[in-house]
DNA sequence: ACTGAGCGA
């Protein structure tokens, strides 16, 4: 009786890919959504300035200041409009005389309808007041140092 | 042309 022969055969698996998939896996190749962010999205920070968006292109300033003096005093309303062709942009800027009026005109006209568009009030970015200084090379240590 | 998530002459 001498029938034994390749008893050890099988077990002959790649290693190397399974290597390879271990590592793969092993990345998270959905990554997970840490969720760092719940509590940022803040649009600005309060003023009487007002950005306004979502407004029809056939809004003028005129109906964006009758439109959001209902909620206060409207110092001042600008919709932006393209001074090459003379067209809405689709959002425009209202100041109000107060921070309290401001709040209550976004309040009051955030996700309102305004010539059958939905427009979107928030508080405007604080802008360079014209006669900053441009942006030079004050900043860019070239020359010499 | 104004047709869209956008921050001004």
């Amino acid at each position: 009786m001498a029938m034994r022969a390749a008893t050890t055969v099988v077990a002959a698996t790649p290693r190397g890919l399974r290597g390879l998939f271990s590592t793969l896996t092993s990345t998270s190749p959905f990554v997970p959504p840490p969720m760092t962010q719940v509590d940022k999205p803040s649009p600005a920070e309060p003023s009487t300035n007002l950005f306004v968006s979502g407004l029809n292109k056939r809004t003028t300033t005129d109906g964006l200041k009758e439109a959001f003096s209902k909620f206060g005093e409207v110092l001042n309303a600008k919709v932006v409009t393209d001074r090459a062709s003379g067209y809405s942009k689709g959002f425009g800027f209202v100041r109000y005389a107060t921070l309290e009026e401001a709040a209550a005109g976004i309040k009051g006209m955030d996700g309102q309808f305004l010539d059958g568009w939905v427009i979107f009030a928030e508080y405007a970015r604080p802008r360079p007041l014209p006669g900053s200084p441009p942006p030079g090379n004050n900043g860019s240590p070239y020359g010499r140092q």
